[in-house]
DNA sequence: AACTATTTATAAGA
DNA sequence: TTCTTATAAATAGTT
């Protein structure tokens, strides 16, 4: 695999033998959600690393999976009244779970573009002036502003579309969550640089 | 991947999504495996088949595994509540819900800035006819264009991801764009000098 | 954490 | 279905 291959036992280094865990746990987890989103299947994927740190993947999540597996035969017996609603409130939890974590996987993958456009952008010219800019029609330039302003609109109503969903989340499941601004800071301030 | 590239989103035909599910489940229990065997790790791998069949894969073995993580956290302090394990469920996908949100918060600000970006981009040079046109060279023009039509090919694909990056792309070629000093200064002040 | 040279995984096709 | 094959994706070794 990859630069060399790689005989199949145990990576005798510490060191990259942690590497490749973390490398191969995350790709793991991505092959276990394109399967789950692919052909709606239902996965739970538990890891725990040589040092007996836990990991977990699970759509829509690792309990309700592992449970149900666990539980197949047994069959469910023991329903008090008093569980039903706690039941419910797993299932919705869950829910939102789900589809935040989509949510969360669509913006991270338009993030990454956007660096890369950056970092690619920042890479052109741009110096010379040019003369013969006449040798675009104006029919073209018209072309690219329309789509360009197009462009414009879709990323408004994405956003718009965000906001919304996270506004309801937030009304729907914590009244009183507050906004980490700290987090936001942090995990974006080399961006542009 | 393979032959062709294909949409991350729920195979349309049942047929094909059989074969998929069959082929990937398959490459799935394999990357488990490797990563046990690799980095001696502890893994259990559960699948539900659209159709609500069953398929595992466990290193040394699934159940051992799922108990493992199941009660890993359950035996912290009340033990004695019938519904002590979905009270611990809860807490946990409330604690993981927390989290994405303020994930997504820190995302939701990437589309915020973009925004910004392109309103101040409105009464570029683009907008108005041709003067500033003037001062860009005919090869960063051809090189917009070409993004442009690289765009359109993409939109069907890729609808919310590329065409934020594209339009930004364009964005920071532009040479009369100002700096948006209402943001706080790591987060983009260094953006398009 | 990023980069490539390779190896693997796999979507279509036979 | 199983096999083939062209292409996309994962990743081992490196920086």
């Amino acid at each position: 695999m990859g630069r060399r291959k790689i005989e199949m036992k145990m990576v005798k280094d510490s060191s990259s033998r942690q590497v490749t865990f973390s490398k191969r746990r995350t790709g793991l987890f991505k092959k276990a959600n394109e399967l789950a989103t692919l052909c709606g299947a239902e996965i739970g994927v538990i890891v725990f690393s040589p040092g007996g740190k836990p990991f977990s993947f699970g759509h829509p999540n690792v309990e309700s999976i592992a449970d149900r597996f666990l539980n197949q035969e047994g069959s469910k017996s023991k329903a008090g009244s008093s569980n039903s609603k706690n039941d419910e409130t797993v299932e919705r939890l869950s829910q939102q779970l789900d589809d935040l974590n989509k949510k969360l996987e669509a913006e991270k993958k338009r993030g990454h573009m956007l660096d890369k456009a950056i970092l690619k952008a920042k890479g052109l010219p741009l110096k010379s002036k040019a003369p013969n800019v006449h040798e675009l029609s104006q029919a073209d330039l018209q072309k690219m502003k329309e789509s360009l302003e197009q462009l414009r609109e879709k990323v408004k109503a994405r956003a718009c579309e965000m906001e919304a969903s996270s506004s309801l989340l937030l009304l729907a499941n914590e009244p009183d969550i507050e906004t980490d601004r700290t987090v936001a800071k942090n995990e974006r301030e080399t961006l542009f640089d």
